[in-house]
RNA sequence: UGGGCUGUCGCCAAGCGGUAAGGCAACGGACUUUGACUCCGUCAUCCGUGGGUUCGAAUCCCGCCAGCCCAG
């Protein structure tokens, strides 16, 4: 059996590697270009010996004595990535540019890709189980043994196909296990920091990454409070996302909360923080896994951005491709673009996109 | 021009003779494969200014400057 690995350089997937090939699979590492770093004006902050994420990729693989290749998803990238993160924030949403990336970068380009390679499966190193259910006849998407790294919420959107041709074999390891086994086989990145930030942002400042790239100009506007008072002058509205408190720049009485972005009158509301919670939701573009629609109400916990704690919540379907989520109790800043990922216990039953 | 009031960190603001609270903002860090939230840390040798009183003043006194209000 054959098998592809999707290495980023790091710690994880490196350890998926070397799991793989001890679970008997022919392996082949590949490592995705997905975007030039000259575009992305990344500060070079590395220190003296470290090399390049592809270099260290192609180490690991030279230690374990697999094949390794480089695969160029720029365009793609692009396309489905970045230009949907970039429309996202014009268009007054918050995106997850991570999930974006799982679901038409890593599971679905470059699946296809695997399977036109004559692979059997694709490997991650994502901190999740797959496992099957004889009595549905169906995937499961679980969490990781590991509930401190789970990233079950960023592979939500993986489908029934998908899946079954998916292994991550983090999935019952912890972090420190990982790291431990990193450092048995020496691998250069044993000791690589985690990653972090939007990985096209490296310098987190994302409105100016939107600015250089779209050339376009996000106008200055006010910022009122709830009853239309201007409090001051916001900086463009791409820069403000629902429940933000630091970078208004406003020195008021007491702390404030972005509530909402009026794209029409380009003004951005803000609040106290008791102001920002809602009850319920409603979610598009949905991804189910553990069935194939939910009938009626369904009891769930939710999760409505990455590693939240989760919430009680009743759950039903009221379309297609639409969920309505009703929590037991308000949720503080509900965000339009970010993902709402429901669990019936260790289980991904679903999710979707918050309107 | 008279009369009154005020002048403390970028903003707001405590302090009322004993050697500069706090909030907001900002900055740095932690957390984090998203944006946020949160947490931790830093942030006025100096209180409009020049004198005086006092062992000692941002706090009392005098002059000046600036701002606000009332009167004309």
């Amino acid at each position: 059996m054959k098998a592809l690995i999707a290495m980023s350089g790091g710690v994880d997937s490196s350890v998926a590697a070397y799991l793989t090939m001890q679970n008997g699979y022919d392996c082949t590492g590949v490592t995705l270009k997905l975007y030039d770093n000259e575009d992305t004006d990344e500060l070079r902050e590395k220190t003296c010996c470290s090399l390049d994420d592809v270099e260290d990729a192609r180490s690991v693989c030279r230690r374990l004595g697999i094949p390794f290749f480089v695969c160029n998803f720029k365009d793609s990238f692009r396309e489905n990535v970045i230009e949907r993160f970039i429309r996202a924030y014009e268009n007054g949403a918050t995106p997850n540019p991570c999930i974006d990336c799982n679901r038409y970068i890593k599971f679905e380009k470059l699946m296809r890709h695997a399977l036109e390679l004559d692979m059997d499966i694709l490997v991650t190193g994502h901190y999740a189980r797959i496992g099957y259910d004889e009595a549905r006849g169906r995937y499961l998407l679980k969490k990781a043994v590991d509930l401190s790294k789970d990233q079950s919420y960023v592979l939500y959107s993986l489908t029934q196909e998908q899946l079954s041709r998916l292994y991550l074999p983090l999935g019952g390891l912890t972090k420190v296990q990982t790291r431990e086994i990193a450092e048995k086989m020496n691998f250069i990145n044993a000791a690589k920091r985690d990653s972090q930030d939007i990985c096209f942002v490296p310098d987190g400042k994302y409105a100016e990454f939107i600015e250089r790239q779209t050339g376009r100009e996000y106008p200055c506007g006010d910022f009122v409070d709830e009853a239309g008072n201007v409090l001051g002058e916001h900086k463009g509205i791409i820069r403000y996302t629902v429940g933000q408190r630091k970078g208004l720049g406003l020195a008021l009485p007491r702390p404030m909360y972005v509530k909402e972005k009026n794209l029409a009158e380009n003004k951005v509301v803000l609040c106290d923080n008791s102001a920002l919670f809602s009850r319920e939701l409603t979610a598009g573009d949905i991804n189910l896994i553990s069935t194939d629609r939910i009938d009626g109400e369904l009891r769930v916990n939710a999760r409505v951005r990455y590693n939240q704690k989760e919430q009680p919540a009743t759950v039903s379907q009221t379309d297609e491709n639409t969920i309505r989520v009703v929590f037991d109790e308000p949720q503080r800043a509900i965000c339009k673009g970010q993902a709402v990922v429901l669990y019936d216990g260790d289980e991904v039953v679903g999710g979707g996109v918050i309107k």
